[in-house]
DNA sequence: GTGGTCTAGACCACA
DNA sequence: GTGGTCTAGACCACA
């Protein structure tokens, strides 16, 4: 579930967990009662301090999509996907829009952000395709 | 050209007028021998203390993009736009690539991503248009 | 390590601090791997503000020599000492020549620079022999 | 009289200027009564707002050294040389005593150090010797 | 006015 | 405790 989270980002370590939680609650792939990993299978998974951990689980509780139950584990509440859902998605395209106003303003055309766009897009599954899809582009520019 | 940034983003502020720079340099709207706008000039736009503009300029001086020069201002170097065109456009494709994912992961449709991607694409430069864009695709999910 | 670091000078302190690191790094006396004393460390010893001190290892980081990790301090970088090596050595050598330059420009014969190195050179390491054998160049002339 | 000044060293330009006055008096070069060049001469020559000048030329005259006279020049007083001499010979051996133990603390040999003093001693006159010196320095170490 | 160094002190992320 | 970001404000060098 933390596949996408990069320790040396400038985005705090605990808001990328809460936030990977999130997603994985608006896909579907987490679900009301489902127990999440144990802070220390995610500290080791991480390589990070549990404090960190245990910060992006207390975050989750305060929002109302976790429950921690002392010495049984971290549990998804009943209407957390309904919580996440419409906010995530919110925010995916909220950045989708930012990106794209820079893409523009770095200078790239329409028809360079499309091309790249619709190679990534179709590429995002297949790491292979994707390193030959990105060199492409920015050598044949 | 320090439109897009963002005082509550947990991006640290300088890194984000680092960024903007970098991306007016790509663009060709800053060249080889322009003058930046002044610290206090920036202080005063952004609402942030002067220090942090400070930190920003010191680090793109680090980078050999600009060079400040006492009681005069701070310029663009000779070859910043060559160090910057192709770098910022592998960092843009890197965060396309990266929030593609996190659509997907977050169970966007592929049809979804793409009607969001075309919509914010074509309302990019319009603000009521976009706007309009945006609640449709959350509300109309 | 920072014992030479001179607070009145005209060169900055954090540039000091920042030599003094790279000196050590190109003697040997640190190495791969080492921890830097912490920035409050450093800040109580040299009797600075923290900022300075956090300016001069960012300075460092920057250079690719040092990387700081939150929480557990600052470590040198794997191939930091090569980075030193010459350019420390460099940076010496042309101080000399400056320096040498301007003894004799200012009106030293070379017998006397010559007799004022050796004795330097050969008192550097105590204290009151450096004493008496400047005074005496001095006064003697 | 200002070849030695170096606009970008982090000591402030009219140190410098007041420094290189210094040492051509206590060489002889400058005397009693001398007119130093006019500022508008320096600030020509060396590329610098004329303020600069103006405070090196301050200075020199609050230290008792030189006194300009309205429309006339700026002048060197009687005593000058004798306050110049010995002041600026300690400086000297202070910052050659600073040097060596910086080359030492680097991990140069006292034979380096020697090897290295005497080439630059012999070759301070002679830029392509000295290039050639310095080269050796550095590759054959 | 314009860039640059530094202090004092707050608050945060991470261990 | 340890690194990192930021504010407020002083003072300096240079134009």
């Amino acid at each position: 579930m933390f596949d996408r989270i990069n320790i040396h980002s400038s985005i705090p370590v605990y808001e990328q967990i809460e936030y990977q939680v999130r997603i994985a609650l608006a896909s579907g792939r987490l679900k009301a009662g489902d127990r999440l990993p144990s802070i220390n299978t995610v500290t080791e998974q991480l390589g990070v301090n549990a404090n960190t951990v245990v910060r992006a689980f207390q975050d989750l509780t305060y929002m109302g999509i976790v429950h921690g139950r002392r010495g049984m584990g971290t549990f998804i509440l009943e209407d957390a996907a309904a919580k996440c859902r419409d906010a995530v998605r919110e925010e995916i395209i909220g950045r989708f829009h930012e990106i794209i106003s820079e893409a523009k303003a770095s200078g790239m055309t329409a028809k360079e952000v499309k091309t790249c766009l619709d190679a990534l897009y179709a590429a995002a599954p297949d790491a292979d395709k994707l390193e030959a899809a990105v060199k492409s582009l920015i050598k044949g520019k």
